[in-house]
DNA sequence: CACGATCGTCTTGATAGCAGACGATCTGCC
DNA sequence: GGCAGATCGTCTGCTATCAAGACGATCGTG
């Protein structure tokens, strides 16, 4: 059988379209923050201040802690957050929101809002909301199973012996 | 007033996390392939056969065409695609599938739903349906206005002015 | 106190991506 | 017909970005 089994949507595309244009949207609307939309979500991760050190911070977006430490050279430089040292742990960094910071999530959020707004425009209220939940709750058990990983993909693990991309012609 | 208005789930942290889940899935997923997951992409979407052209391809998948070119020549030299001279216009080529290519996709899309129905685990089935529903219309009518951008990112253009990401300090 | 582990930082090497130029071709206009 | 401008795919070179590793400082455990 050399026919497809599935014709229906494409989920990898669908997200992949949808997170292409939030992250323009994104961009354009909290471009001038240093870092882009992952400097407004360290804002506003470290607003809520449930993640503490830096590293936890970093693991939580999904990026490298080395990234983060540029990340927050530039929040800092830009008089956003400050790094104080954790009195429990003198090798850890609290990051904390400067007043300044504070107002600039504020500032920040509303524009985001509004482009988060236009970019779910194509769906009526109750469904944005349905959207944002679902997605929610998709991401919180994916996160929180990090250290978990899947086991189909584990079992997949073993056919990858081969390289599996070619590390682009040299020139 | 300093408290930023929503304390509510955060629509990009969530697509984000989801997004790098499912990323990870894919990638142990599809590994084997060449180009990943949007090398997979690129060979479902010329099985379809709705976009003709490289670039129709490109811009449906939101790579640069330069990358298109890589892909193509890894997906051809692995005997997956054939690049043929569309007779309507010799500038341009049609992207096919070779029956490797098609046998491959039908294994790769198997391989996928199985990924995928483990990201979508937290959800129930009638839930994961309205969830891949409302990312596939969110994506058409976004993928679509693509030429049409945002009013709100438009009017935010003219604050961008100033260089609005501190472009890494020399080293 | 000694040992290993962890946090944040820095340096370095590798890589993906983009801008630009190019040849080949299409389109529209004279 | 023939010329100018635009378009498609390719190639080249540069840059930003990322990840791996080493390092000092610190924790905690025996």
């Amino acid at each position: 059988m050399t026919t497809p089994p599935t014709a229906e949507s494409d989920l990898g595309w669908a997200l992949g379209a949808v997170m292409r244009s939030y992250l323009r949207a994104a961009h354009d609307a909290v471009g001038a923050v240093p870092g882009g939309p992952r400097g407004y979500q360290v804002l506003s991760m470290a607003f809520r201040g449930e993640q503490r050190s830096q590293l936890a911070l970093a693991q939580h977006l999904g990026v490298d802690r080395t990234v983060m430490t540029y990340l927050l050279d530039d929040l800092e430089s830009a008089g956003l957050v400050e790094r104080r040292p954790d009195p429990a742990d003198r090798r850890a960094r609290r990051i904390v929101l400067t007043d300044a910071g504070t107002e600039k999530l504020c500032d920040l959020e509303r524009r985001l809002r509004a482009a988060e707004d236009e970019l779910l425009d194509p769906l009526d209220p109750a469904e944005q909301e349905v959207l944002r939940g679902l997605l929610d709750r998709v991401a919180t058990r994916t996160a929180t199973a990090t250290d978990n990983p899947c086991a189909v993909a584990q079992e997949m693990q073993d056919e990858l012996a081969a390289p599996a991309v070619t590390p682009r012609r040299r020139r």
